[in-house]
DNA sequence: AGACATGCTGGAAACGTTTTCATTTTTATA
DNA sequence: TATAAAAATGAAAACGTTTCCAGCATGTCT
């Protein structure tokens, strides 16, 4: 019933605390006969060392917190999923903070805090970074996904939003679309509204309409849809529409079908992210593809760089998108001139 | 840089350690005086508790480790969710352990084990068992969701499987089907063996014909269509089938459209589970609803009547369900009898 | 006024590690 | 073989808490 601890395999294997500890962290200086020694005790035992007590003397605590937005949209819930994948590989540990529950000291950066997690990454869009600070002066590293935020000790990973877009935006101008729609969630994220720049940019100057829409309440697609069936029976609705992620786009796609707009003819729709059922049947959405390896590999590295040099400079670093052509754009004419 | 301590509050308030730790901790025997100078100590210093010392100390560490399959499954996402927002409000973080990674000391239960986490919930259904006793045998509470083990010390909780499975039999009875399927996972988990066989148990005695179908490969979208394909591709097909998922069923339901086998006219299908998309108008799915949040209310009660009582026989807990019925099954004839 | 319970307070041990430092043993060098 | 250098080992302090125990006021009862 009780935890055996590195003393219980010290005595049996007639050696001290330190000859354990030493084996057990491969720190140099113990003889062969030492270490077999003492691993035959600790696998007698079933010794493991406490990753508590570890944690409260050394500094590192294999931690990481996770502050991540309700896990409604597949993209969130696959980035965890593949994070947390990819740092048991590194023998770390994802730590869950609820960043809707948000008290008046419950934020996720204090979490991090009270656990001395070894870093913090936020990839919830709208989460407030008010008690961020209180993290850098602490020394752990903040991590952030899909917005910049420049301060000391804070690294920045996210999308090639405006590229992106840019593509996005040549796609329907190609396939002869001229009544233009951006939507995006209705809280205004660093995000949506990179993508909303980049769009318009793009259109500049192409003498096309754009007409921006944002959604009220919740994502959820009785919302979106809605919102979107609105959009729709506009007489002057738009003919190709961008949105800021692919479960908006579903809404959308299901809002004209009920409509009986026929896409991609009479309406192109785009989405971003290219989560898993945009390929499916029943949608094949034409999208921006955000390749969610990418962004655990992105955000391994700028971890792994921080955590050995925890002076170096705050990085920014783009991933790169891509478009995929679905099926709810229209074909490129054969004749214009390829890029 | 460094760490506030409580050490730091008693210099600053000019008294005790041990006065600062019954402040906080809320023991009784502190005079009105004392909370107050403490309090407002901590407050001008910015103190927080380590966690970490906290739990090498006491006995409660407020670490839940989750054993989650792949988050692929929405059901599961959600699960994840709302169960990290729950354990929030009572002050209880999620530990994420990757039940993909199954290096041989890398089971979640041996992480559970080295951050002493209060309990293990394991909701992966096909996640091994094979070091659970580790677990109880240092008396950390198991938590099953989704199968049975009698075991002391391990609480399950999981749906009424074959209430859910009859009520499927029946409607697809009642509605005219002859010839049925059960498609389920391949892994044979316990959840399936219970639904077909509760399917199965319905089903006798109505002469009607059934067949077993299992998902070879993974469960993503593609494989699923394609198995069903293969299934609806043969003469002899059923016309009605049960899926152990809601996953399974949308495969199902877009190899019938490919087909041009039309819902649910020539054939109906049900799920399992009831996730946000089976309402979606692409797929207005009839199914087996399973509420997350009931499942999480279960889960929360088992777990805190566990840690108040570490020795009370091991509980099994029957989550109901219900069926909803949308368009993917045909109308009840009116004239029938209702029951 | 003396005895006694009561409530508040601080000292110190404990939790399970790592790490520094001094000591002992081994190995290499002359 | 003596000696210096190197390697292996153990004792003890530190990490930040909680908790047990003893001490000391204070107030109450005879």
């Amino acid at each position: 019933m009780k935890r055996v601890t590195i003393k219980d395999v010290a005595l049996e294997a007639g050696v001290s605390l330190a000859a354990v500890s030493r084996v057990f962290t491969n720190t140099a200086g113990s003889s062969a006969r030492m270490r077999e020694k003492v691993q035959k005790a600790a696998k007698d035992l079933g010794y493991r060392p406490s990753m508590l007590a570890k944690g409260l003397v050394g500094q590192r605590t294999n931690l990481i917190t996770l502050v991540s937005g309700r896990m409604a949209d597949p993209f969130d819930a696959l980035f965890l999923d593949r994070l947390s994948e990819r740092l048991a590989q590194l023998k770390m540990r994802l730590l869950l903070a609820s960043s809707a529950l948000q008290g008046p000291n419950e934020s996720g950066f204090f979490q991090a805090l009270d656990y001395q997690s070894d870093a913090v990454i936020v990839s919830a869009g709208t989460m407030s970074l008010d008690h961020s600070s209180a993290c850098v002066r602490n020394g752990l590293p903040v991590l952030l996904m899909g917005r910049i935020v420049e301060q000391p000790g804070v690294d920045c990973a996210l999308a090639d939003n405006r590229n992106g877009a840019r593509m996005a935006a040549e796609l329907l101008l190609r396939t002869g679309c001229s009544r233009l729609g951006y939507l995006g969630r209705g809280g205004e994220t660093f995000s949506d509204r990179e993508r909303f720049k980049g769009f318009a940019d793009a259109l500049s100057g192409s003498g096309t309409d754009l007409k921006r829409y944002a959604l009220k309440g919740s994502p959820d697609n009785e919302n979106v849809f809605r919102t979107a069936n609105t959009i729709l029976s506009d007489k002057h609705r738009p003919d190709g529409i961008f949105c800021s992620s692919d479960s908006l786009a579903f809404g959308v796609i299901e809002a004209a079908r009920a409509l009986g707009i026929s896409i991609p003819d009479d309406f192109s729709v785009i989405g971003f992210n290219n989560v898993p059922q945009a390929g499916w049947r029943s949608f094949q959405l034409t999208t921006i593809d955000l390749s969610v390896n990418h962004c655990i590999e992105t955000a391994i590295e700028l971890l792994n760089r921080r955590l050995e040099n925890s002076e170096r400079c705050p990085l920014i670093r783009r991933i790169p998108v891509e478009l995929v052509v679905r099926g709810t754009t229209r074909q490129i004419p054969a004749g214009g001139k390829e890029s």
